[in-house]
DNA sequence: TGACAATGATACAATTAGTACAATTATGAC
DNA sequence: GTCATAATTGTACTAATTGTATCATTGTCA
């Protein structure tokens, strides 16, 4: 498929930087498999409109991801998703994008004080609740 | 909101440490409600100006409040309110909280394509080496 | 006077924004 | 169909904005 929709979920005030920020989100979807081959992503100006980010920062991103190989940029043409690299490769990336999402809510949850096993309930509490509602996988 | 005001009273005679009375009246105003989460503190350069000390002193007084946790400093970002310090809040409110925290986590790494069952199991090593690495709680 | 805390000066690092440019593709006159 | 030209897209370099680190200066007080 082409120009799918891309939805990022930039946080200003997270401590992360916005272009880490992009490469992680990017990351994880294609790892996922949200993004498959040959996605176009959106062109570094128009992702950058809809963040309400300047375009190079968008651009500082995409080279990142270009350079680990996940995205090839074309000067003239488009963004667009590379192949699927190895499995381990892939696991890893999963891997380390959901490690530091979870790094930072449980050290702000820690931080705000709440206890290691208020936490563990309250994480158990929401995944199931979202078994009932919503989608039955895992 | 975002770029609130900040009016801060400096007594120069008072005997107290300017950066001790910016500490003070910030974390009064956040106590009070008058600067509320996320909001942005002015640059450590424009308070400096403002108040007519060196921005070095804005600065320290700013790693105070940032090592208190009551605001967010980010190199060639901004200083921001960070959450409410949870306290004296009373148990539902506390439980509310987490829940908020907590949901945005969730569905976060849903949305980002991860299993529930990846994402019990990344909260639960993180938790894990919280134990051994840090602090021995709860 | 000597020690120590507070403040100031200076240089630096990280992040984002501005500007000009190069490569590719689309358009239109002929 | 072909070529000139404009539009679109990513690139490179620079500037601006922000907080950080280190050391010097000042001032107070025992």
């Amino acid at each position: 498929m082409t120009n799918k929709k891309l939805t990022l979920q930039i946080d200003f005030r997270s401590g992360l930087p916005i272009y880490t920020q992009i490469v992680n989100q990017v990351q994880a979807q294609v790892a996922s498999g949200i993004l498959k081959p040959d996605d176009q992503l959106p062109t570094v100006r128009a992702l950058a409109e809809e963040l309400r980010v300047n375009f190079n920062t968008v651009a500082r991103a995409y080279r990142i991801l270009d350079e680990a190989r996940i995205i090839s940029t074309q000067q003239g043409r488009g963004t667009f998703i590379t192949e699927i690299p190895p499995p381990k490769v892939t696991e890893r990336l999963r891997r380390e994008s959901l490690e530091a999402l979870t790094q930072r809510y449980v050290s702000e949850a820690l931080r705000q004080g709440f206890s290691k096993g208020e936490i563990r309930q309250m994480v158990s509490d929401q995944l199931k609740s979202w078994n009932e509602s919503g989608k039955s996988e895992e």
